[in-house]
DNA sequence: ATCGACTAGGGTAATTTGGGGG
DNA sequence: TATGTCCAAATTACCCTAGTCG
C-alpha cells in the first residue's frame, strides 16, 4: 500500500492536514517556492504536489514526519551481495516490523535508495564490483538522499571502519554481530527522527 | 500493461489516472477546449485523446510527465565513467535539444534511472567496478524501469555486443562512433512523441 | 514599551473539483 | 466504463486581524 503513495498527487488540503496547518499557509509555501507544486489547467489553477516533492520539503525543513506517513520511517534498505547474509538481516528486521528491501549491487542500491525512501541503509563495505565507500559518498553528496542514516556492516579492521565514519556513516556494526545489536542500531535511527 | 504499448488513444479514465484527478475534471478540460479530443460515434459519444495531443496538453500546462510516460520524454542518461567520453556524448545530445545526465558509477546510474526518468540510457559496458550486463538485467527486471531504451556503447568485439542484445539491449554503438550515428540511434527511441 | 517586518490564519465571494444517482 | 446533470466540498485570491521576533 504505502509504496504507490509515492506517485500520489497531493492537494493543498491534504498537505495542510498532514502538517497540521491551515491550507492558506500551504499555498504561501508554494507561492514562495518553499514547496514545489504544479497547477491544474483551468482559470483557478489548483495546486498539486507530487509525493516526492512533499517528502523532500519535509526533509529540507526538518518538519516532523506526519504519523500517516510513518511507514516511510520504518523502511530499511539492505545493501549486501551475499544472499544468506542479506536474508538473515532482512528476517531479523522484519521480525521487528520493519519494511525491508535488499539491493545486491550498486545499481539497485541507487534505484532503491531513490524510490523506496528508506530511513536507514545497512551497507556492506566490501561488495565485489562496488566500493561501499563510493556509495557512502554518493549518498552524502545527493541532497535528496543525504538524510538517510547509514549503518556500515563489515568484517573489516577497525581502521577501515573509522574511515567509513569519517566519510559520513552514522554507525558501524562489526561482523559477526548479534541480531539484537543490529535491531538496536536500526531502531536508534528508524523510529525516532524526522527523516522521511 | 505498460502505457507505451497501449493503443495511443487514451480514455478520460486513463488521463484522470495519469494526472491524479477525477475523470469528470478531464471531461471538463475537453469541453472547455483545454484538451483536444475526438468523440466515438454512438449516442454517448465517448471521448478519446490522441497521445500526441495529451503530451502537448501536459507541456502547455506545465503538468509533470507521469512516470508511466517516461518513454515520451527527451531525457537521456549517459552511464559512462570516463569523463571526456561522457562529456562528448552529453554535448552531442544537448546540441540536439536532449536533456542529459551523466552517471559515472552504478549507484548513480540506479538513482538517476529511477528519478531522472530518462527515455534512453547509453551504457558503457566495460565500466570498472560495475558490470554493464548487470545494469542491463537490473533494468529489464524492474517493471518501473523496463520501458527505458538501452543503447550499449562499447569498443568490445562484436560477440560481446551480441550478448548485450540478447540480454535486452535495444541497440549497440561501436566505439569509435560518429556523433551523427549516436544522435540517430537516440532519436529512434526518444522521439516517440512530440517534445515534452 | 514601541515600532516595523513578517507569518499564520479567518472571512468572503467566485470558481473548480469531485461525488451520487440516473 | 463513460457520460450529463445537479449539488456539495474544496480551492483560490483578496483583504483583514492577531501574534511573533528583533
Amino acid at each position: 500500500m504505502p509504496w504507490e503513495q509515492r506517485n500520489k498527487h497531493l492537494t493543498t488540503g491534504d498537505i495542510a492536514e498532514l502538517c497540521g496547518v491551515n491550507y492558506r499557509t500551504v499555498i504561501r509555501w508554494i507561492h514562495t517556492d518553499l514547496l514545489v507544486a504544479y497547477q491544474l489547467p483551468g482559470t483557478r489553477g489548483d495546486n498539486r504536489v507530487l509525493m516526492r516533492d512533499f517528502l523532500e520539503f519535509l526533509r529540507n525543513h526538518r518538519v516532523p514526519l506526519p504519523s500517516e506517513l510513518q511507514p516511510y520511517s520504518r523502511r530499511v534498505l539492505v545493501v549486501e551481495d551475499e544472499a544468506p547474509m542479506a536474508k538473515a538481516i532482512k528476517r531479523a528486521l522484519e521480525r521487528k516490523n520493519y519494511e525491508v528491501m535488499v539491493a545486491p549491487d550498486g545499481f539497485l542500491a541507487g534505484a532503491l535508495a531513490a524510490t523506496f525512501s528508506p530511513a536507514v541503509i545497512t551497507l556492506d563495505l566490501k561488495m565485489p564490483g562496488l566500493s561501499g565507500m563510493d556509495v557512502l559518498k554518493a549518498i552524502r553528496n545527493d541532497p535528496e538522499l543525504a538524510a538517510i542514516k547509514i549503518i556500515v556492516v563489515s568484517a573489516m579492521p577497525e581502521k577501515e571502519l573509522q574511515a567509513a565514519l569519517d566519510a559520513g556513516a552514522d554507525d558501524i556494526l562489526e561482523k559477526p554481530f548479534k541480531n539484537t545489536d543490529l535491531v538496536d542500531k536500526v531502531a536508534r535511527f528508524a523510529d525516532a527522527g524526522p527523516r522521511v
